[in-house]
DNA sequence: GCCAACGTTGGC
DNA sequence: GCCAACGTTGGC
């Protein structure tokens, strides 16, 4: 399983929202830059990413998992864009900032650090599990 | 509100 | 194909 980042601002599409959807989940739409594209192409139903307030916030709010694949994105007139479908899984329980993630020097290579403007963000699995105990998420939590 | 970083556009 | 100009993003 792999193990993404997804941004979003809380004004634009919040974590509330997400979760109000429930295990319909919800399309990731409207990305419009081919890395992140790329990034869309290979998810995977099952993998897991975190959900990332920027802006307003900052702070890594919850948990989503992939429902659906990479599909054409419906709000692209073009054809060329891609969205997948996410459904929320569950809050972190201590948001991780942005402030909390620059001052731990493991992660100090993660792609949120070292390329904040990326909306769809590959992470690794150390990054995965350090963040999730930075969240107050124990291994039993993590893993289901 | 500012500005650095990044991506895109378009003239050459 | 290069690169300057421009627009946007997002942390601060």
């Amino acid at each position: 399983m792999a193990y993404w980042l997804l941004k979003s601002e809380p004004d634009d599409w919040s974590w509330d929202q997400q979760q109000a959807r429930g295990k319909a989940g919800e399309d990731w739409s409207g990305v419009r830059n081919y890395q992140a594209r790329n990034n869309l192409r290979a998810m995977k139903v099952g993998d897991r990413g975190f959900f990332y307030h920027s802006g307003a916030g900052k702070e890594i709010v919850g948990i989503v998992e992939v429902s659906a694949p990479a599909q054409p994105d419906p709000t692209d007139k073009t054809g060329q864009w891609l969205s997948v479908k996410v459904r929320a899984v569950r809050d972190i329980p201590s948001p991780v900032s942005m402030p909390d993630i620059k001052s731990n020097s493991r992660l100090k290579n993660m792609v949120l650090v070292r390329n904040s403007r990326l909306s769809v963000q590959p992470v690794s699995p150390d990054e995965w599990r350090i963040i999730c105990e930075m969240g107050g998420l124990d291994s039993t939590a993590r893993s289901s």
